[in-house]
DNA sequence: AGAGCCCTCTCGACAT
């Protein structure tokens, strides 16, 4: 008997006819596609190979290059071999394919109908999202489709539910798509603990990433594929070579670059002739007023069609947004002005420029915008700079020799979130409950939760059964229940359907909404900015102009108004932190022009620094331009030397530090050095920040000999001395707000009765101090400080850079003038003070000069006057 | 006093 005789009939007859439908099934595949006229990358070949292997990872690839089939192609190979082509429809998912965007979910549908159609007639394709069709719901919850196309938060709400375990223990492959941009959030954490459960009900199941180029591919690969081997797992990388290029706009010989500012808008005349030269533009900017001012500001020179120009951010109703995608994709617009809105998403082909208004703070995402362009296969990437400021040209230099040096920026994940944790076990305990240990083995499965101790497990389902010492004579707290069985189950009905409505980790602000008096909702503003309206103001908002009627409620009613607007609304957001690659590079860069000499003009080839480099030798005349291995400090407005500096009493000099680690970073080191500078003695700071330093501006002078600069830059004391220098206690109270959200202690959204917001911060407000004062450790209130000092304060990166700095010679110059680098900080501190040429006149002017390119623009000084110092 | 500055503050899902 031969050893084939001797397995059971099944395998016999598996093994042999799997071999050769492997086979079979690669050849339907390649000709499906050349049927279609795709010619398979190297890249693509290598992803269906290594799924064929039995692999998971990531693979790694530009916008355009085909990641979609890369992904696509093996896990239906795979179901070809399987026979399941014919197979009758069993009830059960197959393959996921998880996205964080909506609409790209809808796209990828529309991509990957054809290919499962043709190729698996017998597979059906559900779409699960917040706005997926009733009969996609319907499909998604029976499991009668094969192929679910989802969000990390639909995923969790289907899991949530007992009967997944039979619609997902036959998952075969998921995809991750754009797996770089849930990395680094709590979305990412959310989606983590679901893979690690969809691992126990489908052991065998592959998993891919789909990421766009980061500097921590592997990290990113061994947080998404977990448990296997490194034989098991592989990067893949499209390494076809795709040039970067990005083009600064110079401004004309005859204008001069302003040492500071953000907006922009003298180069509007510029920035209309690009738009009007090819046929669809998007213009990034890097705020949602600034889109809005860049919009109104271009749509009053505006040749063509008002149609034709629009504005898009995430302020905007859905619906408007949606329009302006639409004229996108259909090619009727000419131009968006957009904020990170449109980073990611569908594709529009019809896009052929793309101009970023001021630096995009770091390589990535100058790339990944510069990406959003119709892309021909091996054709350069392309995108054109507009620079706001001098050191945006400097920044705009860096990036792209970083790009093209293809150093991006790394993608942190988190751990340890014990909100997202609390809300996955509610999950899970409504889905047909759970044994505390199991489940806790699981959830330290994922990477997020592997150095979760038992005592953080403990707290977890004590805070879930029990809510707090302080809240146990709450029964709306004892969300879990031990049942007999020793397992957790959900304490009841309110609770369930509370828990389900309550899933997902993103929170958003409250907001007034903005709709016109005949209904139509145009977006939302904050509160603030409406108080300031009179009735019949008009403001710009949504790429019209409107007046302002009347507010009700969480409404503000705006009627469409002839005029152009005077206000434009702000909101209140978090910055672009810059990526300290960039800063360094920056400063590398001037430090090289400047080492280049007297002659540097001959040997300069970086058309941006031959644009500064009259502001970078007045920088070294006034004061230094600081080597890459110096930390340059100015001590600026103190007199005519360092000694009558010291003399004079009345002229107390500002010191200015420029460490070139971005303004974030900034924030928390002026306020560092200002805290520890108090305590020689009282005295009061102003501080200002931007991008390349920051200035403290002391009220009284100080003694230069009292103190060493190695101790006011040391990383010893750094988180105390942080604490104590703001009101740490607000801020953790502010992450608290969110964490509490998510965590299911106060309820977002209570069917029937709209709980607004406020009221909503109030009860989180109100938790956080009895358990301050009654669980001061509580699990979660540990986690808002942490999240307090990571990401309000920035604490890592604070430490990182003081690392640095103190490894740096100190350089400190005592210049008569402001220099170039001051000024800007300097102005700063005016911000809001001060007024000048009014917006009219400089949109006309921006006109003329697009009439009359060739006429000087005005040299006219500008008026500047000082209301108050203070 | 200085003085070549308009306005800083992304994005994302789900639920009713």
């Amino acid at each position: 008997m031969s050893p084939r005789q001797a397995m059971p009939a099944s395998i016999q007859r598996a093994v042999p006819r799997r071999r050769q439908d492997m086979v079979a099934a690669r050849r339907a595949w390649r000709t499906w596609l050349s049927t279609q006229g795709i010619s398979a990358a190297r890249f693509q070949q290598q992803a269906w190979d290594a799924h064929a292997r039995g692999q998971s990872g990531l693979i790694s690839a530009p916008t355009g290059s085909g990641k979609t089939l890369a992904a696509l192609g093996g896990p239906i190979i795979a179901a070809m071999a399987s026979g399941a082509q014919e197979e009758k429809k069993e009830p059960g998912f197959r393959m996921l394919w998880i996205t964080p965007l909506r609409a790209l979910a809808s796209d990828t549908r529309e991509r990957i109908t054809k290919p499962v159609q043709d190729l698996l007639p017998a597979w059906r394709v559900a779409l699960r999202t917040g706005d997926a069709s009733a009969k996609d719901k319907r499909l998604s919850q029976t499991g009668g489709a094969q192929l679910l196309i989802t969000t990390p938060e639909s995923l969790a709400i289907l899991l949530s539910h007992e009967r997944s375990v039979e619609q997902f223990s036959g998952v075969q492959s998921v995809v991750v798509d754009e797996w770089h941009e849930l990395l680094p959030s709590k979305r990412g954490v959310l989606l983590q603990l679901n893979l690690a459960r969809l691992r126990v009900l489908a052991p065998e199941m592959q998993i891919w990433g789909l990421s766009a180029t980061i500097g921590n591919l592997d990290q990113a690969l061994q947080v998404l594929v977990r448990e296997r081997s490194e034989a098991q797992m592989v990067i893949i990388e499209d390494t076809r070579p795709k040039p970067f290029h990005l083009h600064s706009i110079l401004p004309a010989a005859n204008m001069r670059l302003p040492w500071a500012g953000h907006l922009g808008l003298a180069n509007l005349g510029e920035v209309a002739k690009l738009v009007l030269s090819t046929s669809t533009s998007i213009i990034f900017t890097n705020t949602r007023s600034q889109a809005e001012l860049w919009f109104t500001a271009l749509s009053s020179i505006w040749p063509e069609h008002a149609d034709t120009l629009a504005v898009h951010h995430s302020s905007l109703d859905h619906h408007v947004r949606q329009g302006v995608e639409d004229g996108l994709r259909s090619g009727q617009l000419r131009c968006v002005v957009a904020t990170s809105s449109l980073d990611l998403g569908v594709d529009f082909p019809a896009v052929d420029r793309v101009i970023q208004i001021g630096g995009a703070r770091s390589v990535a995402r100058t790339v990944q915008r510069a990406g959003r362009a119709k892309h021909r296969p091996g054709a350069a990437i392309h995108i054109d700079g507009v620079a706001t400021q001098a050191m945006d040209l400097c920044e705009f230099a860096a990036t792209r020799e970083l790009a093209q040096q293809r150093v991006y920026e790394s993608r942190t994940p988190l751990t340890l979130c014990f909100d997202v944790l609390s809300q996955h076990v509610m999950s899970m305990a409504l889905s047909g409950g759970f044994e505390a240990e199991a489940l806790m083995e699981e959830v330290k499965s994922s990477a997020a939760f592997e150095a979760m101790t038992m005592e953080q497990w403990n707290a977890v389902i004590d805070f879930l059964t029990r809510g707090s010492n302080s809240l146990v004579a709450y029964p709306q707290y004892e969300r879990l229940k031990l049942g007999t069985e020793g397992r957790y189950a959900a304490a009841n009905q309110v609770v369930t359907r509370r828990h389900r409505m309550g899933i997902g980790t993103i929170v958003t602000q409250s907001a007034i909404s903005v709709r016109y008096l005949r209904g139509t909702r145009l977006g939302s503003i904050e509160e603030n900015f409406i108080a300031r309206l009179q009735p019949g103001d008009v403001f710009n908002f949504a790429g019209r102009s409107l007046q302002f009627v009347r507010v009700e409620g969480t409404t503000a009613w705006v009627r469409r108004s002839a005029s152009i607007g005077t206000h434009t609304p702000a909101w209140a957001g978090s910055l672009m932190a810059m990526s300290l690659r960039v800063g360094e590079r920056m400063q590398g860069l001037m430090a090289q022009t400047v080492r280049d000499g007297d002659d540097a003009n001959h040997r300069i080839q970086t058309p941006e620094l031959r644009h500064l480099l009259p502001l970078i030798q007045l920088q070294q005349q006034r004061s230094r331009v600081p080597q890459e291995t110096q930390l340059l400090i100015e001590h600026v407005g103190g007199g005519q030397s360092k000694a009558s500096a010291r003399r004079s009493a009345a002229k107390v000099p500002g010191l200015f530090v420029y460490p070139f680690a971005g303004r974030v970073v900034h924030e928390g080191l002026a306020l560092l050095l200002a805290t520890r500078l108090a305590t020689l003695g009282s005295n009061t700071f102003f501080w200002t920040c931007n991008e390349i330093g920051f200035m403290l501006q002391p009220q009284l002078p100080i003694d230069e000999s009292s103190f060493n600069w190695t101790e006011l830059l040391s990383p010893q004391g750094l988180q105390t001395d942080l604490q104590e220098a703001v009101n740490f206690s607000e801020l953790a109270r502010k992450r608290f707000k969110e964490i509490a959200q998510i965590a299911g202690l106060v309820t977002a959204r209570i069917p029937g009765s709209r709980v607004p917001n406020r009221q909503l911060q109030v009860s989180a407000g109100l938790l956080f101090d009895v358990l301050s004062k009654y669980d001061p450790d509580h699990i979660l209130l540990l986690e808002a400080r942490q999240e307090a000092l990571n990401q309000e304060l920035h604490l890592p990166t604070l430490r990182e850079i003081l690392g640095r700095i103190t490894q740096l010679e100190r350089v400190q110059t005592w210049p008569q003038k402001h220099t170039p680098f001051s000024f800007g900080l300097w102005a700063e501190s005016f911000r809001g003070q001060i007024s000048n040429e009014t917006w009219t006149e400089k949109v006309k002017r921006a006109a003329a000069q697009m009439e009359d390119d060739a006429a000087p623009a005005s040299q006219g000084k500008n008026m500047i006057s000082r209301r108050k110092a203070a």
